[in-house]
Order: C-alpha cells, then sequence, then structure tokens
DNA sequence: AGAGGTTACGGGCAGCGTAAGGATC
DNA sequence: GATCCTTACGCTGCCCGTAACCTCT
C-alpha cells in the first residue's frame, strides 16, 4: 500500500469537480499529474474509483467511499496545520483575486501582515472585477477571492469584509450648479463607472432608469485608477465609492457630490471553496476580515467630517 | 506543508518505542532515515517533536498533540485498505516469528493461504524459540509470532490459536516395563525436549522435581526435529505434544506412553503489537485463527483413536 | 474540431543505504 | 567505549512537466 497524501488531495478534488483538468487547476498543476496519481491511486487499492465520462468523471460506488475517508483525512491534516504547526512555518501558495476596490483601501496593508506572519508564503494576486472573479473561484483558478457580494455557491465560504457607499465624484472644476444636484443636472454629464458586467453598473442604470427619462451616456471602465484620472480631466461623473479617493478629496481635487439620489452601498466578501487542507486560505480571509473591519470604521470617520 | 503518511507513520513508531534505532527496525529501514524522517517532520511543522535523551526519546508536548493526530490518521489508512482497497492488492513483507512446534502442525497451510490470498505479500519467517520470539515482538524485530502463551505486555494483542497436550514420547523398540509407566521408570531414561528458556522445559523440570527425586538428565535441544530424531534413535523418552509426529506415530516407529503423570498443554497464540496499519498483520492472525482451529479439532479427533 | 484523458519521455530532486562524525553517559 | 543520533554522500527511482496520441461527441 503506497499512496501518500497528495493522492488523496488530488482524488479529492477531482471527486468535487468532477474533471481532470480543473483539479490540475485548482491543485496548480498539469493535467498528467492528476491522471498519474489517480491512476497510482487506482493501482494501489486494486479498484476502480473514477468513472471518466465524455463530459465529466464521476465516482464509483468505492470512490464515494474512498472520499469519506480521504475528506477525515485532509480534515486531521488540516487540524494538524493549525493547531501544532509553527504559523512562520506554514508555506505555499495562495491564489488571490482581488477587485480593484479593495486594491485601493486595505490590499497593501492585508500583503504585508501576510508576509510578516507567513514568511514563507507567496501570494499570487489578480486583479479583476467581481463576475471574473467568481467565475474564477468556481473553476478552482484561484483560491480567494475578495469582491462585490456573497457567492452563492453551496461550496464556497463567505466572509463580510466591508461596506463601502457609493457616491457622485466630480472634478473639482466641474460646475453642475445648485446642490443637491439632481438627477437631469448630473446626466447632463456622461458617467463614468465599473464595466457592464458588474453589480455597481447594474445597480446604476436601474436607479437612473426608474427615474423615467432617456439614459445618459455612461462610460465604464475596468480600471479604477483609470475612472478616477478621467474624473479628474472633467471628462464626467463618476460613481464610484468615496473611500478610494481620499487623498484626492483631501487635496481638494475631486468632490462628493451632495444628491437625493440613493445608491446601495458595495459590500465586498472574501470567499473561498470549503477545502480541506486550506488553512492557509482561511487564515488569509480571517485576516483581511480583521484589517477591512478596522479600515472600515477608520474610512467611516474620515467620511463623517 | 510537505508531510506524507510516511513521516506520520515513523513518527508514530519512534514515539512508541521511544527509539530511532528500534523503530529502524520495526519499519524495516536504517536509522538515519528515521532520524531524516524526524527531521523533515519537525521542519515542516517548524516544531521540535522530540526530546532526544541519552537512554531514550520522549516526545515534547507539541509531539504529543501530534501523536493523536497521527494515530487518528493512520487508523484511517488502515480503515481504507480494509474496506476500500481490494484484497489482491495489499503487498509488503511481513516479519513472522513461529515457535518450531507450528512448523511441524500447520505453517505451511497457513502459508499457501496467505498468498493465495494476497500474491504480493512476502513473508519473513523466523524459526526461534518462543522467549526469544516474545523479545523480538516486543523491540520491534518481527511483526507477528505464533508462540507459547499469551505475551502479556499493553501493547500487544493475543489470539488463542490452538491446545497440544505434551505426552512422554519414545522409540517403539524401547522397552521401558508395563504400562501406565511410573516416574521411576521414566527417569531412568535420559528426558529430551525444548530449551532450557522455554515454558515446556520448566513445567516439565517442576513436574518432576515436585516428585522429590534426583533429577533426571534432561537433554535440552532447540530443534524440535532433531528431538524427535534423537527418540527415534532410542536415546530417550522425549516430552513433546504428539501432534507433531503424527506419521511416525501412524508408522509405529513411535509410541505414546501411557502414564499418570499430569503435564500442562501447550497453548499456543498468534501476537502482534496494536499498530495502526498492521491490516496485513491482523488478517494474517486471524487467518491462522482459522487454520489452527480446523487443525486442532482434526488432531484431536485422530488422538481419540 | 474540440474537450477530456492517457501514454511517452527526459530532467530534477527526494529519499534510501552506507559510512563517518559528534554527544552523552 | 557503548549507545544513540546526526551529517555527508552517492545512487536509485519517482514525480513532474512537455508533448504527442487516443477517444468520444
Amino acid at each position: 500500500m503506497n499512496f501518500d497524501l497528495r493522492d488523496l488531495e488530488v482524488f479529492y478534488w477531482v471527486a468535487q469537480l468532477q474533471n481532470f483538468r480543473r483539479a490540475a487547476e485548482r491543485l496548480n498543476t498539469t493535467q498528467p499529474g492528476i491522471s498519474q496519481r489517480i491512476s497510482n491511486l487506482e493501482a494501489e487499492l486494486g479498484v476502480k474509483l473514477i468513472e471518466r465520462g465524455a463530459r465529466s468523471s464521476v465516482l464509483t460506488p468505492k470512490g464515494r467511499q474512498l472520499l469519506d475517508y480521504a475528506e477525515r483525512i485532509l480534515g486531521l491534516v488540516a487540524d494538524i496545520t493549525r493547531s501544532v504547526a509553527h504559523p512562520a512555518g506554514l508555506s505555499g501558495v495562495v491564489r488571490l483575486g482581488v477587485a480593484e476596490t479593495i486594491v485601493h483601501t486595505w490590499l497593501s496593508e492585508l500583503i504585508e501582515q501576510v508576509h510578516a506572519t507567513y514568511p514563507n508564503v507567496t501570494l499570487d494576486i489578480e486583479v479583476d472585477v467581481s463576475p471574473n472573479l467568481r467565475n474564477a473561484l468556481i473553476e478552482g483558478q484561484i483560491d480567494l477571492a475578495f469582491l462585490l457580494g456573497p457567492v452563492s455557491d453551496p461550496r464556497m465560504v463567505n466572509l463580510d469584509l466591508c461596506r463601502y457607499p457609493l457616491a457622485f465624484v466630480a472634478g473639482a472644476k466641474l460646475d453642475l450648479g445648485p446642490e443637491p444636484i439632481s438627477l437631469t443636472q448630473l446626466t447632463a454629464q456622461p458617467i463614468i463607472t465599473y464595466p457592464k458586467t458588474t453589480r455597481p453598473y447594474i445597480m446604476l442604470r436601474q436607479v437612473l432608469a426608474g427615474a423615467g427619462r432617456a439614459m445618459p451616456r455612461i462610460y465604464s471602465n475596468s480600471s479604477l485608477s483609470t475612472i478616477v484620472r478621467m474624473t479628474l480631466d472633467g471628462i464626467g461623473v463618476s460613481v464610484i465609492p468615496p473611500t478610494v479617493i481620499a487623498k484626492e478629496l483631501e487635496r481638494g481635487e475631486l468632490r462628493v457630490l451632495a444628491t437625493d439620489i440613493q445608491l446601495p452601498d458595495l459590500v465586498f466578501t472574501a470567499t473561498h471553496a470549503h477545502a480541506p487542507g486550506g488553512v492557509l486560505v482561511e487564515q488569509i480571509a480571517q485576516m483581511a476580515e480583521a484589517i477591512a473591519a478596522g479600515e472600515s470604521g477608520a474610512q467611516y470617520a474620515r467620511m463623517n467630517v
């Protein structure tokens, strides 16, 4: 009998994702590697564990039986890394997907704290819009994401991070008339905000459409920095969380427009798959939760000035 | 985090035996190998697990914590080999210690059955007297032994195998006078039996001494075959279980002497360490139990003729 | 033709056994 | 000096990644 924990881990993920290729992505390896591991496991146990189908692979009865054991064993191994292993000894790569908003708030703080706590851990950071991050999570291409809203997939774990109000922001020089600014005044300008696939865009569109008038031009842009740049250049009014432009507000380069328009807040979550062995991921998610809670309070305080 | 099941197994045995060298023997490997495994485990967890002492090595608190997990994990792995693995796929080496009496009764039958059931399993068989087998078991040099009497060590598991009566046996030509033979008649002859360290020898000595007369000459011999040979040659009367000389009895070359002397039966057990992962050992012990039960009945039947 | 999995092959590295080197009694 | 463990070193064998192949739809 010669199988190891890696075999069980591979088997677990193939079972979960019902697909060799996705398991390979999830485990940062190649598909033939997965094939070999599974073959080895089946040979060692002398039993067929996985029924390879044309579109997806599914467990045999023996495979289901093994899955139960594999989950328990991997869970115990995770317990070991939690309770007996020294934190500084943890190592590995965590693939992190981040919505750009987070990049402009507390991401760097998290990165520093992770590297301080786990010197041997590498973060692979990928910045993208939340819908893409959501897909990447489900496909197993990233381990953890900080994105908009909970991901309602049974296998995903969501931790609430922070809640940022949206606001209409304009360049200091742009004159829109007396405040509070009405919808009509606003929509004379192009509105600059997040891409079409994202929740802020959809929410904004609903709010503007709800008023029953002609749709204003909406410039969507997947780069938050660029949105800020365009707003600074007076190209239009942007809809973003003021949190990300604290500096520009302080310097008086940008201002938050007083309006009566209610926009729902942006709610960010840390989301990851429920995975045995994902101790690191859980820890980092919890660190993010703590940092975001602290930052969020600070940001609110600043905004209330 | 990069440790495997082998690391945990090595750790488990070092913890049990409190000694690297003995763990190496138990695991059929070399002592530096054990050293390396433990070092690796400690490095991976970033924690000292074992306090190396001059005479024995003992677990640190973290080590005790890990031992708990290791036992559970290895137990689950054993469950896998029990319930999901195909028996024919089991492989490995089982080091078997056998008292010679067993060699002359049902050992070959067991060997055949083991090889039929587990084609990939190798048996390392060592024939020795029970006291030596007992030590080898405790030292972890053998995995399983068929020997005299239970081994009363907390970590050992004993299964009753068979019970063979002892008898005085003489060559067909040796004339000792009218039967039943008295002690006095018997002790005129040299008595040939098992070595001094063994239970039959001690029991015999007590019985003969109990009679309060001068001790007869006792030839002790660690080879049962040789005892039979000497008895056939008329050198003396031997004290052995008639079971092992079925053929000689049938051919009339040897005979069992009728006496009033009560000798306690030889009780054999299959004994092995309680070890997680020792699925093979448990299975073989159970096979021995079944075979011995069958054989034992047959032998009794034959003797009652 | 494209997605899913297997087979083939070469390079790198981990783990083993041998042998020599402390440490502790 | 005896016991116990660590360190050093060469070697083998495994495992990984690349690439080509097979097989369904």
